[in-house]
Formats: structure tokens, C-alpha cells, sequence
DNA sequence: TTATTATTTAGATAGTTATCTAACTATCTA
DNA sequence: TAGATAGTTAGATAACTATCTAAATAATAA
């Protein structure tokens, strides 16, 4: 595949790139539905999937590389939470993408 | 990969795939900048990228596929163009997502 | 009708990603 | 400190996707 660099791309390009591939998953939009709800820990996450708990790691890994989602540790938890202020910026870019002029 | 239907999703989740999948890709989001300027036949979006015709036309199909584009036929040639509709819903979407209460 | 241009479809291949099991790290509790 | 709980990281594999070349389809031009 193509990389950002390749395409000549900017860093907003490229961390578009990252937020809509990592919407593209439904597993992952399922954990974003999810923790819209409430935060989460990982485990409390893991009842709502039949994947397993290094799969689900992998997917909480690609949201917060995205900047979806965001942790802070509880004891031995860690608390997932969304980051609501990235989703309106991706709105945004998204609705601007039509009706803005070049 | 789990399925949209083994995650139980309705018609509307599933279109949601199609278009954070398709705009997930570097390539495919330049084609549709280009299309935002005017509509193109692929030989005049072809020029803009360094792959194939066959690669390019993979790529169509999937912006196809996902409703973000249509094409028309001009003699030989096919004329593709943005869907802007469709793009507003998806910008929407998002931007419920974080909004709505459940 | 034959050749040419425009584009897609088919089939193969290489790179990416989602998943698993096994092993590791971090925190808490006894 | 030893054991238990919570989660991540490592390594392997299977499925998916982007790409290519070659062949097929569609419309036009000679």
C-alpha cells in the first residue's frame, strides 16, 4: 500500500487516516458505542465480545493511537474513556470536506 | 473478521463499514478531492496517481460500492462524480454519535 | 467489420490486519 | 514476598486488501 509520505500527505491527512480506518471496524465502533454509555475497564469491555482479551487490547490499542479513546489506571484496572472533542473535529473535517471551496 | 451479522448489526452499521472502510485509504480520499474540484473519467483522474488503471478502477469501485460516487456514461468514457448527499449523512452520523443520549 | 480507445474483470501475489495462545508486566492482597 | 487479578506484548497464522499483468467488454472510428 501507498504510505502518507508516498501521497504527499500532511499530518492531518495522516491522522485522518488513522481515525477513519479505525472506524471502519465494527468491533471497534461497537467499543466506542459502548464506552459512550460510560467509561470502562478493559474487562468490563470484554463480557460484550467473544473475542479474547489480547484481541480486544489490540482494538482498544488502534482507538487511542487514533486519539478516540483515552485511559487512566484504577488499581490494577485501567479505565478506557471516550475523547469526545476528536469526534466533532472528524464531523467537521468531514461536512467541511463537502462544502468548503477549493 | 467478525461479520457485520455476527455482531448483529442493522442496514444503517453496515453502510457505516462501507464508508469508513472506503475512507480509510490514502488513494481513495485524493480521488475524492479530485472529484470535489469536477467530475473526471478515469483517465483523467489516472493521471494524478502512480498506479494502474485496474488498481485505480478497484478503488472506484469501493468509493462505488460505499455511495460516495456515481459515474455516467460519455461515449467511451465514464464520468465519475461526487455524491455529496451522502456525505453530509455520514458527517451527521458522527456527529451523533457523540451527541445523542442513548 | 476491423482497429482503436476507455475501462473493467480475472487471476496471482505481496503486504496488512485480526485473531489466537503463551508469556510478560503491573498492581493489589495475604 | 508469594499469589491472584488485570491487562499488554510477542509470535504465529488465516483472512483480507492493494497491486500488478493479461484478458475481456463497450463504444467509437476507419
Amino acid at each position: 500500500m501507498l504510505s502518507c509520505q508516498t501521497l504527499g500527505e500532511g499530518i492531518i491527512a495522516m491522522s485522518l487516516n488513522k481515525t477513519f480506518a479505525a472506524l471502519a471496524d465494527p468491533t471497534r465502533r461497537k467499543i466506542l458505542t459502548l464506552l459512550k454509555r460510560k467509561e470502562l475497564s478493559v474487562n468490563e469491555m470484554a463480557i460484550n465480545f467473544d473475542i479474547t482479551l489480547p484481541s480486544l487490547s489490540h482494538h482498544l490499542t488502534i482507538l487511542k493511537n487514533a486519539g478516540l479513546i483515552s485511559y487512566r489506571r484504577r488499581g490494577q484496572q485501567l479505565i478506557y474513556s471516550l475523547n469526545l472533542s476528536i469526534f466533532e473535529e472528524v464531523a467537521k473535517e468531514l461536512y467541511n470536506f463537502f462544502n468548503k471551496k477549493i
